[in-house]
DNA sequence: GGAACGTTTCGGCCCCCGCCGAACCGTGCC
DNA sequence: GGCACGGTTCGGCGGGGGCCGAAACGTTCC
């Protein structure tokens, strides 16, 4: 009964183009969406007003502006999980068409490939460096699905970072979680331990964004950072 | 992309309710299919096609049968997860509708919420026992997510039970997964491990299946091991 | 061989839904 | 106040897709 109808919410293009852009974690206006998708202002604002009404994202008015963001981590996992679901003709899903002769799309992807955020962790090149890093000095394991050990936990602690007090009890977001990189076909780190490092690098100006989209650039503090912390040479 | 056509197959009352029957983890023929969703045959047959076209479903002739299920785990907690999805208006899925005045309907759904099958691991209100006896004496934690421990692993080899060689590994399934129950609206165990049970149960005749369905039947034998091995009464 | 049955293919119907443009509303700026 | 702009509502259009029945195909059983 629900299954079509929340699978209904996803299965249009434009709404899953709408999704698939707010996986970046943050809000975006409506019309940033429209024009993103390539949709006439009405027709986002009708999908819009679907896919809150669907519990998928949430909003927040803000003078003319109505700002979206993905309603939580769950929707963000979900939508993770069936983008990265393997279609029988070709093996994973690529990123969205290159679109032929457009030199600032190519160059966008680019440096999406090298680092950006998925939600709210780290993912790209970046991304999947970290996991091997954190797994390479026993912070995490990857035994029965991945774990945060003792040691990553008093890394965190050092390094002045807390998790949020739910995570990993039942009905909490899990710790640690990996997560299908699109451009890389290999894991990176999600989960309240995934999102806990990218906020720290993002507060402390490890790595910053590159307009408005998801990709980031590492700093010259962020390379320091990484490189002492984590053995982590980009 | 891909989502959105991933998500399409799931979006059509019909095939969402073909997948939901499909859950039990039995193969069920292409006419069962179509007498269970109230379609004509050649509806289903379509229907049927699309859904193993996307990689959702397997199928299997036999002589003029076509047999289908779901092409594995994956695909299987990819529905619970989207069946399970809390929609705004109601807070949790509910089985399906009660079709007012089928007795034989009403107490497939009680024999369901008493024991059945998920998949391939045990739901209902024999599967949450399951899952608060083997929590309470210590042969799974839940502390970053759901994990067997030592002791559980002993138990398991004690009974002479083993795990896949690739659970729990990399790219393997997981060894516990927690799924919400929809009658009981509380988790029972999923995974490796919990399909080793299901399996063990089916095996040693301690559960059987109740005709076609995924209701399943404690067996005295079952009564008695549930008892001695986990402290379950029922 | 013939009948019954499960399944598939095809044609046709119809409804749903995504799209747009036009008009309208509210906010923010000058 | 006047204008620009983001967003929304509404009417209308068009295409896609789910549904069925009829007919055909293959298997099984007698």
């Amino acid at each position: 009964m629900s299954l079509a109808h929340l699978a209904g919410l996803l299965a249009d293009p434009t709404r899953a183009a709408f999704c698939m852009a707010l996986l970046d974690g943050r809000a975006w206006t409506a019309g940033e969406l429209a024009r993103h998708a390539r949709v006439a202002p009405s027709t986002a604002s009708e999908h819009l007003s679907r896919l809150i009404a669907g519990g998928l994202l949430a909003e927040e008015r803000q003078g003319r502006h109505r700002y979206v963001r993905l309603a939580g981590p769950e929707v963000a996992t979900l939508i993770e999980d069936l983008a990265s679901f393997p279609t029988p003709a070709e093996p994973t899903d690529r990123p969205p068409a290159p679109a032929p002769g457009s030199l600032r799309e190519a160059t966008r992807t680019s440096a999406e490939a090298r680092a950006r955020t998925c939600y709210d962790h780290l993912a790209g090149r970046l991304g999947v460096s970290v996991r091997d890093a954190v797994l390479a000095r026993g912070l995490v394991t990857d035994e029965d699905g991945p774990a945060l050990t003792d040691r990553g936990r008093s890394w965190l602690a050092e390094l002045g970072v807390e998790l949020p007090p739910r995570a990993g009890r039942s009905g909490g977001r899990p710790v640690v979680r990996t997560c299908l990189d699109w451009t890389e076909r290999r894991s990176h780190l999600g989960g309240a331990f995934g999102a806990a490092l990218c906020r720290t690098a993002l507060d402390r100006a490890w790595v910053e964004r590159i307009g408005s989209g998801r990709a980031l650039r590492v700093t010259p503090d962020g390379d320091r950072a990484l490189r002492e912390l984590l053995g982590v040479a980009l």
